[in-house]
DNA sequence: CATGAATGAGTGTTCATTCAT
DNA sequence: CATGAATGAACACTCATTCAT
């Protein structure tokens, strides 16, 4: 019983990975509104009905796609930032990880950044309990970088990390939208040195050089 | 006869503008999509087609209402750099006026972030032509004040004066995005401090610093 | 009091025909049903609101069109008649003055054909009490025309006039609908020699060729 | 998969059927225009939706009905045809044929000449291809018979033959519209025989007559 | 589990008609 | 008489969701 619950439960995540693929496609060839339940069924090969039976509704489905690419950005983001043990640097590769696994799933951002249906687009917006979730984490692990880069100085001191952190988020978000949408040509590694450049004048340690 | 168009022409703009007064607040309620034409008439206290006789459908109407904030929007920031003759400082007043402005209209701001109905949400969307035309028309006398601070030595020579634009509406726009969307009881001139403090670090006269 | 009522009287008529005039102009451009009262007004240089000081509604205002034409369509087909004292060939003098006048108002009888409002194309329409008296009218100087040639024996006696009439009418509006609609090149002459080839045909003095 | 495709189409079908059947029942009831798809859906005991699920729009629903008589009405017509060898009764049977179908089915008929959706009424209107089609199909075999009747001398030859059908076609269309339109209490026999002498009249062999 | 036919509430837009000026 | 701004009922069509099979 419980081996065959298992099996079934294997079963059911490759379906339901399968239809969120599938969903992710016709949506991002049509825009969140504008692709149907009919479409995204046809696109993943079933009836209608049937994504009734793994999510709830259309709003759900869509949390679902968000959250699937939000726990390997964020898992990817993580990943980047242990591979050192400076602070600032740790900030970097983490923002990095993020800008890389943007690049590799341009479409889908640009449908999120679009679209989100419920039509809040802040950070703190009402996302996924999980997607909340895993955000908050990776949040609290760059805080304490960029705590940790304050006191060896990395970083200026007039502000509270939280604001610096706000900051670095806007100028990624934005940015990167910029490169979405726009034809951007310039490579991946390009870009980073651009907007990592742009983010340490903003956070930099600005005391010792207004010291200086 | 000239007279009477006059006065017919008067009439007829206080009644638009009074509908769009009342499109605003029933958009604001509701978000774009979901507040009808209906709603949308109630609210101005008038039938539905009422409105098709001043705007063309429910897309125009909108554009109407964001042309109606863009025109002071940007003849706001335009008269902040007018008030001063150095260029970072044009720059600081321009951004100062947006600033200012958005905050007297947070509520609109908050609709048109999260509810533009083409979905382009860059910068460069298509707007309306005017409002478009005006974006333009700030965007260069921008564009012109950074590079006399490029001259001057006032901000980074490294980079583009379009990418570091192009920075500072990130910065800006995404900034603001929190304060509108966040409760934050920063006063306007905390937050714009701030703000300019972030961008002054991003843009500012790098290479100065990396000699030194 | 009562020659100020018929000048009166004259400004009204000469007003409703200008209004008529126009009114059709609009309709046999765009079709009855897609004309709106606002086109009809601009073509007429006047306000929507005056057509309804002269005509109840849309419905009476194409019936007017429609009176004003069968008016004119009747008297020449009667005088048509009156030409002659040959029962037969009043009977193709009369048809002739519709054909000719049909002719000379193509576009109108386009309208007429293809957009009959109340959606009623039989002969015996309802259409409006006048015109329905002048058809009524020219109907009995034919039906008596075609009885004096049956008793003369050009026509068949084995049916009854009022058969042979519907028979008549039943050609020339179906041919004239024919010549209408397609891009008939053949001359308003030849046009009725065919009709007439044939209508004499089917009403001709069968009773001596069955004889033979 | 199969025959399961063939019962789900067989099913589809059986549906079909009935909704045009109820929708040709709302149409002849109230015309076309006024007949809105939501009392067509009622009297098909459905939802307004249903209807979509089977026809695009409105008016391929309504040529859809058409087309749906179109087929027997010109089955039934070739099908007389072929019952004798004899030219000229081809023709005849052919248009009883029609005659008889048209009978079975007044108040379509009433609805079809009334209230043709594209204000197209004229015999070579555009029709679904399908119907078109049928038309055109049953038109040339009529031509054919009217050919070998005019090498035989059954009919004048002083004219085309597309014109004696054409001439064939308005005598019959027309009073059938009168018998449709008017209450005929004739039998069909009896207008059979009517229509039948007068076309014969107008089509009959003349050039023999002018000769004696 | 899967299906897909059926649902029906919901919406933007048009336009003949009215009536205060 | 003339105006034309305002009206608001009416309508075709869509699509997320359900449920009998």
């Amino acid at each position: 019983m419980a081996k065959q619950g298992t099996l079934r439960q294997r079963l059911r995540d490759v379906t339901a990975e399968a239809m969120l693929e599938a969903a992710e496609r016709a949506m991002v060839k049509k825009g969140y509104d504008k692709a149907t339940m009919a479409q995204i069924a046809a696109e993943a090969g079933c009836a209608t009905g049937t994504f009734y039976l793994y999510f709830k509704n259309k709003e759900e489905l869509f949390e679902a796609i968000i959250a699937r690419h939000g726990k390997v950005l964020f898992e990817t983001a993580r990943a980047g930032m242990e591979t050192t043990d400076d602070p600032l640097e740790k900030v970097r590769r983490g923002a990095e990880g993020h800008l890389r696994y943007i690049h590799q799933h341009k479409p889908f951002f640009r449908l999120f950044l679009t679209a989100m249906p419920m039509r809040q687009r802040t950070l703190h917006a009402k996302l996924s309990p999980r997607v909340r979730q895993q955000h908050e984490d990776y949040s609290q692990l760059e805080l304490e970088a960029l705590r940790a880069a304050q006191k060896k100085g990395q970083v200026r001191r007039d502000l509270p990390v939280e604001l610096l952190q706000q900051f670095m988020d806007a100028v990624g978000i934005n940015i990167v939208e910029e490169f979405l949408f726009s034809n951007c040509k310039r490579s991946l590694d390009e870009q980073m040195e651009i907007i990592w450049g742009l983010i340490t004048g903003g956070i930099g340690a600005r005391s010792s050089h207004e010291r200086s």
